[in-house]
DNA sequence: GTAACTGCAAAATATTTGCATCCTT
DNA sequence: AAGGATGCAAATATTTTGCAGTTAC
């Protein structure tokens, strides 16, 4: 059991479950996002399906994690670094997913340059998906 | 009936039918993305939903209309401008996604700036998802 | 003890597939 | 006429909801 898990779920008033230390646990260890199906297959029959829906909607709300925007509009989700708070939630770094091992990095020391919008148009978040081949698939 | 419309399919080898015709034409006189939902919803009980999936499936591997990547995990497409060709699809604008209407936006006009990637990362594409207020949200 | 969380069942929604029929070329 | 496209039915997948029982505090 890691420190920040229960540390992170305390600051967030959340109480501390089984499914909850351990999911939150997955995303910790995990380099990159984690989709519904991931965590299912990780974590087997320990809980069900719902308590993951359920657990992982309580986690964005509470600004721990965030989803991603991926190109194959497949939910994925990773952890919120510390400028994400409740509510509002400040996510302004490059995403990357690799086309051939399916992987989603969040390059966290990568920021999104900013970009001027057309008259009119104001932001509170951008995100920038990149894909293309990771480290690892590049050989 | 749009000119464009049956010249497009046609230029992508397509058989030019009701559907195809009708569904092009949505995006054509679209000024944001469409969803499933709103291109079965405009359409009425004209076609089946299934035709209406195959159909945007068909565009997408054309290269005709792409997928956007939103932060809320809904599929949406939009038209591809003449740059994306079948089997690959360049697309590297600038999709603005309002809170407020839930309009999605192509900003043609603003494009993606260069980020410098991870040593070993490389990228075949780069998608800007922006989110705010749009210009008629803003009032 | 109380409020919150979980599991199960089931509903609601979204997407895919097979096949017979119809339409485009 | 032939191949592809559509509509319908149904299978599959995904997500949400209600409620009763359990757990954290």
């Amino acid at each position: 059991m890691l420190y920040s898990t229960i540390e992170t779920l305390k600051k967030n008033q959340l109480s501390i479950t089984d499914s909850r230390k351990k999911i939150l646990e997955m995303f910790v260890r995990s380099k990159g996002a984690l989709a519904h199906a991931d965590i299912e297959s990780q974590s087997g029959t320990e809980f069900d399906r719902v308590t993951i829906y359920r657990t992982l909607q309580t986690f964005v709300e509470k600004g721990i994690i965030h989803t991603i925007p991926t190109a194959d509009n497949s939910v994925r989700y990773a952890l919120c670094k510390d400028a994400c708070t409740e509510g509002h939630h400040r996510d302004d770094h490059v995403h990357f997913m690799c086309d051939h091992c399916g992987t989603t990095y969040c390059l966290d020391h990568v920021h999104v340059p900013k970009v001027s919008l057309p008259e009119g148009f104001t932001s509170t978040q951008m995100d920038l998906v990149v894909s293309g081949k990771c480290m690892k698939c590049n050989h």
